[in-house]
DNA sequence: ATAAAAAATTTACGCGCGTAAATTAGCGGT
DNA sequence: ACCGCTAATTTACGCGCGTAAATTTTTTAT
């Protein structure tokens, strides 16, 4: 029961025996103001249940809190996952968060940054499409926008870039496969969407090299994010075609390898570690489906919460004038090991 | 090369020569003005590369141009999926959408809800927790804001329901399964989020009597929105229990099926309709990862694109002051059949 | 108790645009 | 050429808040 409707700042002032520049001081900063004071503005925010006019606040305030969080596409449940992980720390933090996905399209991407900057944003966590995206309109965004890129690094943009240490991934996933079984070949894109694909091939390439094996890589064609498709089918031509040259086969991504052992089970060909099996197949991410592939897909997982507290950190860090030189950080993997390899 | 830099509208006015009463009409609504006005704005705009500030924008129209698209779970790849094609008819029919997802908790939905209050919205697309969501907050905010109800109903709140037909799917599937083998047993969540599962319950009920046979429901433990665990543990609980009483086993919806896949792979029990395997397993919802289960899962599909663009039409007439009485609308399935049913 | 420092208040202006009312210009039809 | 209508212009005010400068009050330190 609000005793009256109060309709702006200069009512809620009145009514809460404080002068209206302080009350707007509290709302930019609520530590900037006396502990007797913010105890009786919030008092009265409680009372009154009293919140500024964003559009208003936003309009003249150089800086706003608002945070865009950007990802290449949110229908995939890692991208999901992680933007859910940090608009949490957003909020925690103080800032307003936005979602915007990109939708594995290159113009759309370009529209959202073009949107983002209508929104004037204190700073922006962007996780770029990666080789599809626009290189020119991404620099020109970091100029303007204080932006940390995460997931996929795109030259040395904005403050910093915070990922997963994809040599690590793939090193220590080839050594456990090497170590337990045949040497695995490798299943990746022929035109990977994501710059992390390339890492994990050369990381393949040299940890196959080190372990005195000869290294092999099956390219399947196939553009877009569609990776599950991508996997399917050029996982069916590559069994027809008799490409794999062992019996483990370890995937550039989770979601190609969810591909493969669709195909796998389509042709009939058993997936697994155990004796009665033909073939072993292990995915690298950790993707939040991977737990329940048949068999349950053995992969490495991102730190989550390490990554996207990183990142997080970082900008807000930068936000509030501790800016560091740009910095490239990149988090370890943990092996998970499941069923299929 | 913009000859000089738009600070504001009367600039642009000035400019594009006419007068910013009538460039602010323009920016409302292009179509208010004359076709050989809104050409020479238009000029302007390319020119000049001019885009209104929002938040002046914002702050006095009584109605905004602010979509909010809310969901229940973002990392559910449904919710995505539906989110993105609301977000692209919002885009063309020239609003601004925004997206949310509660994360499957009750009391992020009433967060959500309130930080939407605060853009001013002209209309909301609202798919609810469901069970667990607060139904007066619900209420109260759809008597505030033009709100649109979808995928799952909450009393007849709002201004129409758009969803869909559940009866439908699920007496649809049943008589597939009935037609090709044994009839089905029901394997649901005993304490379902959503009030959907309730009406494919019944449905299964219903249509199994018609058929004349005796029907057979298996509720499984278990809260929350992690479906693919449910299923898994509800499903090895029910094996080990021997609690299924045909080869046949209609999921209360994909992901659950998903689960339940797991948990058979994992008790080594063969799914399919061949004559090799032991059970057969379908799912309710063409969950886009279903595709990719080994065996492919046979399942009834939402219609995507109906569900949404009938949603977003019907906000958007209510917007632009067509309002109807409340309604709803239940979109019938589509049957996709797999190799697991 | 007193001075210095910190916090709050008063006063006042501006942001960029929405919007209303009265006026003027442009358009088609006869 | 005239009338009637629609569209554009001029003028003017307001929205809700940010913010700066000068002043007063309160707190802290001595």
């Amino acid at each position: 029961m609000p005793p009256r409707e109060i309709r702006n700042m200069d009512e809620f002032a009145a009514v809460s025996g404080i002068s209206r520049p302080t009350v707007s001081k509290y709302f930019h900063n609520p530590d900037s103001v006396r502990q007797s004071t913010r105890a009786r503005i919030e008092a009265a925010i409680e009372q009154y249940d009293y919140r500024p006019n964003i559009f208003a606040m936003n309009q003249n305030r150089k800086l706003t809190k608002n945070v865009g969080i950007v990802v290449p596409l949110l229908a995939d449940p890692y991208f999901a996952e992680i933007a859910r992980n940090l608009e949490q720390r957003c909020i925690v933090a103080g800032y307003s968060p936005t979602l915007f996905s990109a939708h594995g399209d290159p113009e759309q991407e370009v529209a959202v940054l073009n949107n983002l900057r209508a929104l004037k944003p204190a700073g922006v966590l962007l996780a770029p499409l990666g080789r599809a995206s626009d290189t020119d309109v991404l620099a020109k965004f970091c100029e303007d926008v204080p932006t940390l890129i995460f997931d996929s690094s795109v030259a040395e943009l904005g403050i910093a870039f915070v990922g997963s240490d994809n040599q690590q991934f793939t090193a220590h996933i080839t050594d456990y496969l090497c170590r337990t079984g045949e040497p695995p070949c490798f299943f990746e894109m022929k035109n990977p969407a994501n710059p992390n694909a390339h890492r994990r091939r050369h990381a393949y390439l040299a940890a196959m090299e080190k372990f005195g094996h000869s290294p092999h890589v099956i390219s399947v064609a196939g553009e877009g994010w569609g990776f599950e498709e991508i996997g399917r089918v050029g996982g069916h031509d590559a069994f027809a075609r008799n490409l794999f040259p062992t019996n483990t086969i370890l995937c550039s991504n989770d979601r190609l390898a969810i591909g493969l052992l669709t195909a796998s089970y389509e042709r009939g060909i058993t997936v697994g570690r155990g004796d009665g099996s033909t073939v072993r197949i292990a995915g690298q991410d950790g993707h939040p489906h991977s737990r329940y592939t048949c068999p349950p897909l053995t992969t490495i997982s991102h730190d989550y919460d390490a990554v996207s507290k990183h990142a997080a950190d970082t900008l807000f860090a930068a936000i509030e004038g501790n800016a560091e030189r740009w910095q490239s950080t990149r988090i370890e993997g943990r092996l998970i090991l499941r069923d299929s390899a």
